[in-house]
DNA sequence: AAATAAAGTAAAGCATACTTTACTTTCGAA
DNA sequence: TTCGAAAGTAAAGTATGCTTTACTTTATTT
């Protein structure tokens, strides 16, 4: 699964702690969700898909071969 | 967070084992899923929603008060 | 009413999301 | 070119998603 979540941040020119803070978790899970460390929980999906006002399923890309 | 799991479950008269193995998890995954036990990864939730031809942000029901 | 399928509970164990702390590297400005 | 902000790495610890096994309860069908 990869994430448009560096991305987007960037076009609205936030930082990864502005982020972070916004979504209520710490700038280290911001950091391994852009570099592809891991994936979001469902409530932080939503919430950084809330954050950028779009949908979960236009942030995240879950390539249909992935198990 | 709430989902509708059993109810879109139900409405396509699909047993708790279908889906599991629609989706490749554990029974148990689904009872404690439909039963708030806890809430599904972003991967099942997409699994899940896509089974059922939905958007993931119509098969779970984010409160918005929640945290 | 008896048999079978479906749904549920419980609990131990493993995998992974997330935190915290501390230190390093990159980059844009003064 | 140096200084500070932003981004990155590393690693140990906690929380939670998911599995597995085994047994119980509720529905459904015959």
């Amino acid at each position: 699964m990869q994430n448009r979540i560096q991305e987007m941040r960037k076009a609205m020119r936030v930082t990864q702690n502005e982020l972070a803070d916004a979504v209520n978790v710490s700038r280290q899970t911001i950091i391994s969700l852009e570099n592809g460390r891991y994936n979001a929980s469902l409530v932080l999906a939503h919430k950084i898909a809330k954050y950028f006002g779009v949908a979960i399923e236009e942030l995240f890309v879950f390539d249909e071969e992935e198990e």
